[in-house]
DNA sequence: CTGCTTATTGTCCTTTGGTCCAATGGCGTT
DNA sequence: AACGCCATTGGACCAAAGGACAATAAGCAG
């Protein structure tokens, strides 16, 4: 029983069938179709009915996705897919993920998966609802976070430096110290933090 | 590097010498151990200090349990464990977790990893703003959506290329192509872009 | 066939971002 | 006073990103 891809002919990674030669890839599943694995493109809300559908028929299903967030995560994990993984993924890793799954285990992302974890945590043993924004956040100096702040909405050190009336220097050592405290290692990763 | 298992004398399994025969069994983690993967068999209290240590120096961990509960799990996935399994596990299981890990990902059992969802899910606010997203991604190619989508995630030019198995000066191209259709002029707004 | 879009890559160049090794001054604590 | 933390800046250096000005090739609509 090859593997089964399930997405637009449009959104297709050659990745697939590096990893499964034999793999068949379809816009739409049909009842002709039978496999012991299904990768599923999650193009809508409807996807997660399908998945709902599929799982319950005893049919392991990974979801792809364009962008992981850990909110679509929970959603797919609830319907009772058993991995989520961007589509782009490299070969070895989908291959990872099949054995994973055909193993009876659920595979997901380091990073995916710290965020469920401290998720669930934090909202299980925490009073309010402080977004893990403010959190992170609370790590900087006042002059850190101003500079992060900017930054992540978009601006370039030069503006950020005219908007602190500050030199191009300084927002670059506010900057460095940020990354380092928050763990990430440019300011795009910066902003993604900022803003989960 | 070899597969390092840390427990007590009177608590092992032949199966971990079957998955991995030249790995080594101590109790006690010491200095002249190193080893790229660590299991490490959970005895107290003091064992989630011992894996932030480790996990914190960079060292892959998997925390092996007698009993699997859902409580113990987040906490040793918090404290940065990128594994957690039952120690009586069997040998093609242990294999793997052991890939599952080196590639980067987090391993857990199917029920398990469902209770973790389920238990975050119920405080999560299921918010879907996927489709301003879905909309501008509909502005770009196939290939330009693909380099925007990773570079959205953190991704620097080269590892875009390597992931697509392109080379990076075509990366940029389509980075530029969709920086202009979607009116923003670096990385880091597309990302914003992307991600509202 | 012709024109159009898409995908791919090249070279050269400028700008921007990020790190390393510093130094100075303020401010609060021990 | 001495220590630590914070904010600020300099200079040098290297890596990454992005633009200018291209070319080649495949596929598709007319």
């Amino acid at each position: 029983m090859p593997q089964l891809f399930v997405a637009p002919a449009t959104v297709q990674s050659p990745h697939w069938l590096q990893a499964f030669p034999d793999a068949r890839l379809v816009n739409e599943i049909g009842n002709s179709n039978s496999s012991d694995l299904v990768w599923l493109l999650l193009t809508g809300a409807e996807s997660i009915a399908r998945i709902k559908y599929l799982a319950d028929a005893g049919i392991n299903v990974v979801a792809m996705t364009a962008i992981e967030q850990t909110s679509e995560a929970r959603q797919v994990l609830a319907a009772g897919a058993r991995g989520y993984v961007h589509y782009l993924a490299v070969p070895s890793v989908l291959e990872q993920i099949a054995q994973s799954v055909t193993l009876g285990g659920v595979w997901l992302g380091a990073d995916l998966m710290r965020q469920l974890i401290l998720g669930a945590q934090r909202f299980s043993t925490a009073v309010d609802s402080a977004s893990a924004t403010k959190a992170k956040l609370s790590l900087l100096t006042g002059r850190e976070r101003a500079v992060a702040e900017l930054v992540a909405a978009g601006k370039t050190n030069k503006e950020v430096a005219r908007a602190l009336d500050i030199t191009e220097r300084t927002v670059k050592a506010h900057l460095g110290s940020s990354f380092e405290k928050l763990g990430v290692r440019d300011r795009l990763q910066l902003a993604l933090a900022l803003s989960s």
